[in-house]
DNA sequence: CCCTTAATGCGAATGATTTGCATTTGCATT
DNA sequence: AATGCAAATGCAAATCATTCGCATTAAGGG
């Protein structure tokens, strides 16, 4: 009998089911202004989360940590730098390549971030 | 007439010269305990530094900034999340599976994580 | 040797995240 | 509906990594 369902909990559910890229928790705080949820209650909520499988929590180079509902299955999500849209990969493209690394050096590769950064099409443009 | 030779700056890049593997700014001050190196001078050192390529800055899952000598070409560490060890691939394992990304989705995708995580032969046998 | 500017030391500030502790609340049980 | 207890929360203080301000020192070109 753990995770009870509180005002909280289901307000930051609610929250990243309809975020349609990762968030930060400082970003969530800011979101539910108003519904009076402690950011260390955030963090509490957002560990538990992830330890329970219900989200992903990464750390990208910004140093700050990221949320998001965690994937059904293995996949990957390509987030653009700038306007932070994201387009979600139905398949792993690394996988053929970690096996080809485990073979030619025994090394297991942790697949451990989801998310991959770079440009999309749009910005790509216009940083050119 | 920018990036003068200093006794911490030689100390700092002697040590990741002979360090086999990325480093944190904390480690480094550890490590030069009784050189007079001050944690702030390491890390305006290793700004310094990764600004003018000399090192790669990279920030893990543990959200505590890494450091290492750039490698001459773009290649990638493997390194054991376990023993710590690392194995430098002399290819992009990934180059291949980005222009495929690329071609579906317009997408391209920034290659900024030179150090892939997982387990050695050694450490991958002993977790089983 | 002098001068300008970058580099350093030190301590304080910052930002993200965690923690201690008292209080509240969910929820299973009377 | 009342009770009990562990889990959840709020709040403030603590922690950790990193940055900054500012006075002092030292590189290295002239």
């Amino acid at each position: 009998m753990e995770l009870k369902s509180t005002k909280s909990r289901n307000e930051i559910l609610a929250l990243l089911k309809k975020q349609k890229s990762p968030i930060t928790a400082n970003e969530i705080f800011e979101k539910l202004r108003g519904k009076n949820v402690t950011l260390s209650t955030i963090y509490r909520t957002l560990e538990t989360f992830s330890k329970n499988g219900i989200l992903k929590k990464e750390i990208p180079q910004s140093g700050t940590a990221i949320y998001f509902l965690a994937p059904e299955e293995h996949c990957h999500i390509l987030e653009c730098k700038n306007c932070h849209n994201t387009i979600k990969l139905k398949y792993c493209p690394y996988d053929k390549a970690n096996v080809k690394i485990k073979k030619e050096t025994s090394f297991l590769v942790d697949e451990e971030n989801v998310v991959i950064y770079g440009l999309c099409k749009n910005c790509n443009k216009k940083s050119n």
